[in-house]
DNA sequence: GCCGTTTTCGGCCCGACTGTTTTCAGTCG
């Protein structure tokens, strides 16, 4: 049972027990010691002890004898119990928004109801209006709830939701009254997931925007209106939210709207032991607020430098920030050139030649091909015998665009057995080999694993491409021990991919601080098909940034020569 | 259940909004 497995068992027993009404702060100890250990760089084995456990804040000497035994038996005797003793459809009716754990103990013991079936025929037939601390308006929420978890899904790709949330915000910023506004939260942040947009505004006359906001054409439904706050839903199905505050409160809002939840817990708690009171107003000494114009000024009151969004998670932003030790994020300006580029000689929708005059008017200094290999049969890889004239027409542009570098390439598969799909002798042709599992996802986690590790023992290997496969929101991640991975990619001096394309980032951003904690040097690709793809790369960025990395963590902020000279020591190296 | 710059007990972040009440509970972020 690895990490993630017994990080989503804790997390579920907070939920069970969140709906048998124990006690709030016991099952917030059981979502901290879940959000800890998956964020802790700790790995789980038979060896492992309980003082590691407990090393890690926020896990105790309980919650680690449970981890311990979960490592050991598989199981928990006390989360088995929970089950047996919590319907399932119990939780399911948590995703149902305005219903919570309250609602649904209560239901459930009141009208004996345990899943959201039942639950939408009774508020049908009327049965919920009228318990106490219930009526009307509550029901009707209720039932509309239920349309929305059966028609949208409580999650959207960041890519997505972009465009419409800055475009929004850019009205938002054109009203007469409004002085200051910014998009906070999850997207704020750099999420590669988001649950719904907030929006900022500093404002004198809240009322007046609050009422500007209902009005606005992409609203599909209101679904809260109050003097400082109000919240709609878009036609795309997702939620923004927007607040008001007066312009002096702006820093303070803009801080807290951000989040994340669990950033904004852990700095009220150290503020709270300096004496002083944090809320989206101000910082509050003895009632007096301390003056910020600005989130600077806002870290600077602890002493704290200021700490990019991108970072607020609670992994270790805030201790860094206060000891001088955050890293100086890479930029998209650092970014100098572009790998893993698909063209027609497989299946991308564009010609070297066209990919390389966009990335030139991109800024970009050098572009690395990579077709797809002959096993990816499906997308028309290439065939040794049609090797050559693909090396020679990445020669022939070279030739042409004398300050533009193009590096040969190759996306090899790796084969069930670990192999790569071509001899040595092919391999060695290129500059880079790229090196990515594309069939056979249903392995168990130690042969996916030893096979992985296989290919990148392979001395042509240079990056291992998108190394969990997972694609958001519709496939999850093959079973891999992603930690082992990321220690074979040091011991075999393999790089490692975020491969930027929305629907993957892929290495998650949550491990990237333990590639670069083993040195790993970072590609950050596009894994682009069309012209349009390589503007993806900005995506990756946002992933590396809220995995802690540096320029220097990230390969493609080199220049041409010295990717070059990078790529050929690595081939010298590995012979 | 976790934690300790008021350490082994007694706290544990804070406030807006909604819908239910007639002062508050629940949900959300």
């Amino acid at each position: 049972m690895d990490k993630k497995q017994i990080a989503d068992i804790l997390a579920e027993i907070a939920d069970l027990l969140e709906l048998n009404n124990e006690n709030a702060f016991r099952v917030r100890a059981y979502q901290n010691a879940a959000r800890a250990l998956e964020a802790s760089s700790i790995s789980l084995g038979p060896k492992t002890t309980a003082n590691q456990l407990t090393s890690i804040k926020g896990i105790g000497k309980s919650i680690a004898e449970q981890i311990l035994a979960l490592i050991q038996e598989g199981e928990l005797d006390h989360h088995q119990k929970l089950i047996q003793d919590t319907p399932p459809g119990l939780r399911e009716m948590l995703k149902i928004p305005t219903l919570g754990p309250k609602k649904i103990h209560y239901i459930y013991h009141k009208l004996d109801i345990d899943n959201i079936s039942e639950l939408e025929l009774a508020c049908q037939e009327n049965r919920l209006a009228g318990l106490p601390n219930f009526g009307p308006k509550t029901q009707a929420n209720i039932l509309k709830g239920i349309q929305s978890v059966k028609k949208f899904s409580e999650s959207f790709l960041y890519a997505d939701i972009f465009e419409q949330a800055y475009a929004l915000l850019d009205q938002i910023k054109g009203h007469s009254k409004v002085k200051k506004a910014d998009i906070a939260g999850s997207m704020r942040r750099k999420k590669e997931i988001i649950g719904d947009v907030d929006i900022v505004a500093a404002t004198k006359h809240p009322e007046e925007l609050m009422d500007f906001f209902v009005s606005l054409d992409q609203s599909a439904e209101i679904i809260a209106k109050g003097d400082t706050k109000s919240s709609m839903k878009l036609d795309s199905g997702i939620n923004v939210d927007i607040r008001a505050v007066k312009p002096h409160q702006y820093p303070y809002a803009l801080h807290h709207f951000t989040g994340s939840k669990e950033h904004n817990t852990a700095m009220r708690a150290m503020s709270k032991k300096m004496g002083i009171k944090i809320n989206e107003y101000g910082l509050f000494k003895n009632g007096k607020r301390i003056p910020c114009s600005n989130e600077h000024d806002f870290f600077q009151v602890f002493s704290m430098d200021y700490i990019p969004p991108e970072l607020r998670e609670n992994h270790g932003e805030i201790e860094a920030a206060k000891n001088g030790k955050l890293p100086r994020l890479v930029t998209q300006e650092d970014i100098k050139g572009l790998f893993h580029i698909h063209t027609n000689f497989s299946d991308g929708n564009m010609t070297i030649q066209k990919a390389c005059q966009h990335l030139k008017e991109m800024g970009m200094h050098y572009a690395g091909f990579s077709e797809h290999s002959k096993t990816a049969a499906y997308a028309g890889g290439l065939k040794e015998e049609s090797m050559k004239d693909y090396l020679s027409e990445i020669e022939k542009i070279q030739k042409k665009l004398g300050d533009f570098t193009l590096f040969k390439g190759i996306e090899s598969d790796i084969l069930p057995n670990g192999d790569l799909d071509y001899s040595d002798a092919v391999l060695r042709r290129f500059d880079f080999v790229i090196i990515a599992i594309h069939s056979h996802f249903n392995m168990s986690q130690k042969e996916m694993t030893q096979r992985m590790i296989k290919a990148m023992q392979n001395p042509h290997a240079t990056i291992l491409a998108h190394p969990s496969g997972r694609i958001l929101l519709a496939r999850d991640p093959y079973q891999v021990d992603i930690m082992q991975i990321i220690d074979a990619a040091a011991e075999n001096d393999v790089d490692l991919e975020i491969n930027a394309n929305p629907h993957r980032l892929d290495l998650d951003w949550r491990m990237t601080k333990y590639a670069r904690d083993k040195k790993i040097k970072v590609f950050i690709n596009p894994d682009a098909h069309h012209l349009q793809n390589l503007h993806d790369y900005t995506y990756g960025v946002n992933m590396a940034r809220k995995g802690w990395l540096e320029a220097a963590d990230v390969a493609n902020t080199m220049t041409s020569r010295q990717m070059q000279k990078y790529l050929d020591h690595k081939k010298g190296r590995k012979k």
